[in-house]
DNA sequence: AACGGCTACAACCGCCGACAC
DNA sequence: TGTGTCGGCGGTTGTAGCCGT
């Protein structure tokens, strides 16, 4: 038994989206917000699915979007991201506003990737094309410097840690790129409290490392203590082992 | 003008993780 | 713990429009 389809396809439009359904979707979504997608077609009289609905607001549209021409600013960030991240088009769509991941998508696959090509780059790996793809040497290795500030406001249980990214190629050869500050941000959901480390006491906490998984809490020997998680903390990711999935 | 190949991008499909029950 | 539902993601396809012959 497989799970059951999200929409009853014999009765859904396909294809191309008219003007009147778009205008339909928007003035739905103006008066009730978005969210519960399932739902919406039937409440906004469209003979869609809610998945074609979702699809439709957000890579078309969202009143928030940009399109046009992606400037020379965006092409580097899309390469640069692409690269530490791979094919995460939703993580490199959130650090370019105004655009979807679906957009992104579509510009690497007909420009980016063909203009990387053309300069001898193998757009999966960023490396030149003629060197080979497996190595085992730590020469051309890259390394991810993040630092991180844990931002949590007085009388909130949540928290965010902010992490300032920057790539260092561990190569002599090679140019650097770019640095990049991706600001990612992880928030624990509000009602989970930071994890705390018995042993240590009240007031203390797991540090940066232990949270983002990257050694566990036995390996883990730095207890900070919590009013000294507002400062400053960093470490360094191997690339390789932070980039594969 | 007609045709075929190519390009760009909107839309669809299938899978997965999170969540509720 | 198992199962079903839902939203989200990445890969792929379909097609309109452009361009060269």
């Amino acid at each position: 038994m497989g799970r059951s389809p999200c929409c009853e396809k014999a009765h859904t439009n396909k294809g191309a989206w008219t003007k009147e359904e778009d205008e339909r979707l928007i003035s739905y979504i103006g008066a009730y917000g978005e969210g519960c997608w399932r739902s919406l077609p039937k409440a906004a009289g469209l003979l869609r699915c809610g998945k074609s609905c979702r699809l439709r607001w957000i890579n078309y549209l969202r009143p928030d979007l940009k399109r046009g021409h992606f400037t020379p600013e965006e092409d580097e960030l899309i390469i640069n991201l692409h690269s530490l991240l791979g094919n995460k088009w939703s993580l490199i769509a959130g650090k370019l506003a105004g655009r979807t991941d679906n957009e992104i998508k579509n510009y690497w696959n007909t420009h980016l990737r063909r203009n990387l090509l053309s300069r001898g780059i193998d757009p999966v790996t960023h490396r030149p094309l003629n060197e080979p793809t497996t190595t085992t040497s730590t020469s051309n290795s890259t390394t991810l410097i993040f630092s991180a500030v844990e931002d949590k406001k007085e009388g909130e249980e949540n928290y965010e840690v902010i992490i300032g990214c920057q790539e260092q190629k561990n190569t002599s050869q090679e140019q650097c790129p770019p640095h990049l500050n991706l600001e990612l941000r992880i928030s624990l959901p509000s009602h989970h409290p930071p994890p705390q480390l018995p042993s240590k006491g009240i007031g203390k906490s797991l540090c940066f490392s232990c949270r983002l998984g990257l050694f566990n809490n036995k390996e883990c020997t730095c207890c900070i203590n919590r009013d000294d998680l507002v400062s400053l903390n960093t470490g360094v990711v191997d690339y390789v082992n932070f980039s594969q999935q």
